[in-house]
DNA sequence: CCGAATCCATTTTGATACTG
DNA sequence: CAGTATCAAAATGGATTCGG
């Protein structure tokens, strides 16, 4: 055991490395913002309490399974409420909860990132798509 | 083509929602830095420039392709700059652009926000999946 | 040293049909 | 209305091999 391959130590650090980053609070959140819808839910929520066809219908894009994906998730992690009203037929209604409010600024600072910045990465895009021809 | 079926006014509303969320800035981004190494990449740049095989050690979990791809794209999108030396063996430096510069505090917010929920989010991560049994 | 190219496994996302 | 189930497709990640 005290005599080791150089493989075998990388394969160690690699092992250690992946333990650390799925520990990593960052790479987490990253993990679930940017998830394909995750986003575009919560910009609703941000603007009250919705049901789930209304934002079926705000998000035209998503497909039945990744909204109630996407929904699941976010309220496992504590960033949505979900309240059913047991009425015939049933309601359903997604809120937003606190942790998830103070999630608002962080995503609107992303926003205002990109919105200030898109140009200059399109443009950097353009330059290197037409430079490798 | 004045006479649509519900199904085909949905199909059409899908259609234009996907071309609106490509061009989204926040989506875009969201979706760069959302990649596995893109943030950890990053976060080795802003303790300075680095070789390629400085970052290979430093992140023992990373592929080389992956590496390469996720420097390739980040030089694409203009967050930094590769430097190639033509010596024998070449040396090739990777130094964050001014753009890159820009995103740092970005992800610095990320971080902190990350360090200073992780525990609500994991504690109701861990209520949730207590209450499903 | 710094990759490119190929092939394969895993994950994520979506279309479709069906249910209480 | 608010989902679930199943299947298929696509994107992503990785191991291996090879080259300048």
């Amino acid at each position: 055991m005290t005599t080791q391959t150089a493989a075998e130590r990388r394969q160690e650090d690699k092992v250690a490395f992946d333990a650390y980053m799925e520990q990593c609070p960052t790479h987490d959140l990253l993990g679930v913002i940017g998830n394909k819808w995750t986003s575009m839910v919560l910009y609703q929520l941000t603007r009250g309490p919705r049901r789930y066809a209304e934002l079926a219908r705000a998000l035209p894009g998503v497909s039945a399974k990744m909204l109630t994906q996407t929904l699941r998730s976010l309220e496992r992690d504590g960033f949505l409420a979900r309240a059913v009203t047991p009425s015939v037929p049933v309601q359903v209604e997604y809120t937003l909860t606190l942790l998830g409010e103070r999630l608002v600024p962080l995503l609107d600072a992303v926003q205002h990132f990109a919105e200030h910045n898109i140009d200059e990465i399109r443009a950097s895009r353009d330059h290197y798509d037409a430079a490798s021809l």
